[in-house]
DNA sequence: TATGAATGAGCGTTCATTCAT
DNA sequence: TATGAATGAACGCTCATTCAT
């Protein structure tokens, strides 16, 4: 019965290897063969699921880029003073980086390479808007300086990224002490 | 005499043509036949000097971050003020970024994947020691956070390649008040 | 009952199906899922109809070569005068040709190619005996030369699918008067 | 010195492979690899002489086409009485289905197949043109009936097509009797 | 030093066929 | 009987690297 379906935990396993390959060897080192065996598939199956290999990569950037964004702003008040707001989101994403480790470096390879269609990209980015609103506001009330948002996620957010991957190369451990001051750095970097 | 120019011109032209190829296609979507062709040398030639393609990334890697790291301490004077020491550094930083745009891309592209070796990444580190010595500075001097280097970094060198890929993508463009903007974020995140 | 008549349109539904694809694209540009697609079943089922693709297109063939022979023979009366019993024959096959054009492109393919079992083209052959019988006829009776027969299949009856063949790709129209040289010129070539 | 060219050698291997394989196998039965090895070379090495396999397949059909072209022409008089100067051309024609017959079963296959693109298959068909003058003088001297060029070509050369599948089939031997009564069957087909 | 030819290994993908229901 | 999911084997083709000169 649930074999009548094609089965969504096939799917699952495929992403999931295609973002521990990818990371480990980068897009274009990871061949099908490779991803098919680590989700215990035959090569052929993965073409049950995704029409290609740019489409099984565009298609987990967008899945990890959503669960990304849902994480980042699970549990958020949009009517939290803005501070506050902006630390919960921080701490959020500053989880996200730190528990979904793996995950997050794959976003990274992905953001800073010509792996994914501008099409994903652009389809990856949607729901952050809660984040611009917040900002928005933040500037509105003159709590945030008046930076492109472009800045503003520049510093207060994608810093995360490289102590994650620096986390990640053995180079530091991203303990209590140094999430608050990146905390601290992140917030006076863009508050007014 | 003759014959050794013609060959550092050839090394030049290699290296260059690799980082045009790697930042529009990525590592292993760059063949080494394209290399050859747009260096105009034979695929046999760049075995001449280079070991393999492994190698020949690693060098262009550590050749451009050594022209970076060159480029961003040129004129600078280690005894200026901290924070005017500071700017110095990174205005020439976000001059490079913005000037030599294409290198700071391929930099970006190397950082955030698995395409270099570990060996020439520590190599690639090394000149930076000018900058840290200045935050050790400033850090004694109490006019920097007494944060990790990582953190230093992350919040004020980083973003700008984060910035610059922005801009390459179209996104924005790094006028006066974007860079003014930027040294404002940046310094603020790290001043005490 | 309801049951085998469904079961026969699906087999026809699967031979047209080869017909024309394999006319388009050639026997091995012909997948069996697209088979089973445009014949609405699912390629599993093919195998319930046949034992495997050369099975099916070994069948196609003798049901199309089976056909030809019906149509060519249908209304034929054996003792009309040579010349005259010859004409209705050429006729019916040209009329063959014209109207169920897909299903003589078909036999071309076939019978210039080594798509098919020798077996299932000898199979094919047999219904052309009272052809040979007239030719026979004519022979003893001093109105067709005594040639090998298929010497007078090869000038009598296989121009058509050449004709056809050019028809199709757009060269010729097969109008009346280009029919009525044909036939002339076929029973030119033969007669004594 | 030799070996400093692309060897033509090379090339023609790869041509007589191809006709071999595509003649016993068909167009898409016939894997690069086979041909390769049949030729003594690398896969990869067909890529240097052909784009792709439709190409050789392409050039192979016009190599062959041109060949036949060529000999039927060889030592023609264009000069000579009308059914002299078709007897010449007809009895080179048959002499090559006959001496050539591998290259002769090949191009039957390509001109009753989708394998083979249509500019090529134009490509193939020019060099016919002393053949349709011929004609056409037949025509104006009230020798050759004026039938359509496709008819005569139908009638008068087809025929050969069908008999050398005929024997490489085993079902006939074209020996001399059966070339002469062919002749007559073509001839007896246009002549006025 | 420099090359164009050549290649083995491996890639992404397809497909005839089988499996589980 | 009928199916959609699944697959191993094979295909066309590419590429880092080597060879012969």
């Amino acid at each position: 019965m649930a074999k009548l379906q094609k089965s969504i935990d096939k799917r699952n396993a495929l992403v999931k290897a295609t973002i521990d390959l990818v990371n480990n060897n980068g897009f274009h080192a990871t061949p099908m063969s490779k991803i098919a065996k680590m989700a215990n598939v035959s090569p052929a199956t993965i073409y049950l699921y995704f029409e290609n290999k740019q489409d099984l990569v565009n298609q987990t950037y967008i899945d990890v880029k959503t669960e990304y964004t849902k994480y980042a702003f699970n549990g958020y008040d949009a009517n939290a003073p803005v501070k506050e707001a902006f630390q919960y989101i921080w701490n959020r994403i500053a989880d996200f980086k730190l528990k979904q480790c793996e995950h997050a470096l794959f976003l990274a390879q992905c953001d800073n390479t010509p792996m994914i269609d501008e099409a994903s990209r652009q389809e990856g980015i949607k729901h952050l808007q809660p984040l611009l609103d917040l900002w928005a506001k933040g500037k509105a009330e003159g709590v945030i300086k008046p930076y492109s948002d472009y800045i503003l996620y520049a510093y207060a957010i994608n810093p995360l990224a490289f102590l994650m991957l620096a986390q990640k190369r053995g180079a530091i451990t991203l303990d209590d002490t140094l999430i608050k001051n990146a905390f601290e750095a992140a917030w006076n970097s863009i508050k007014k």
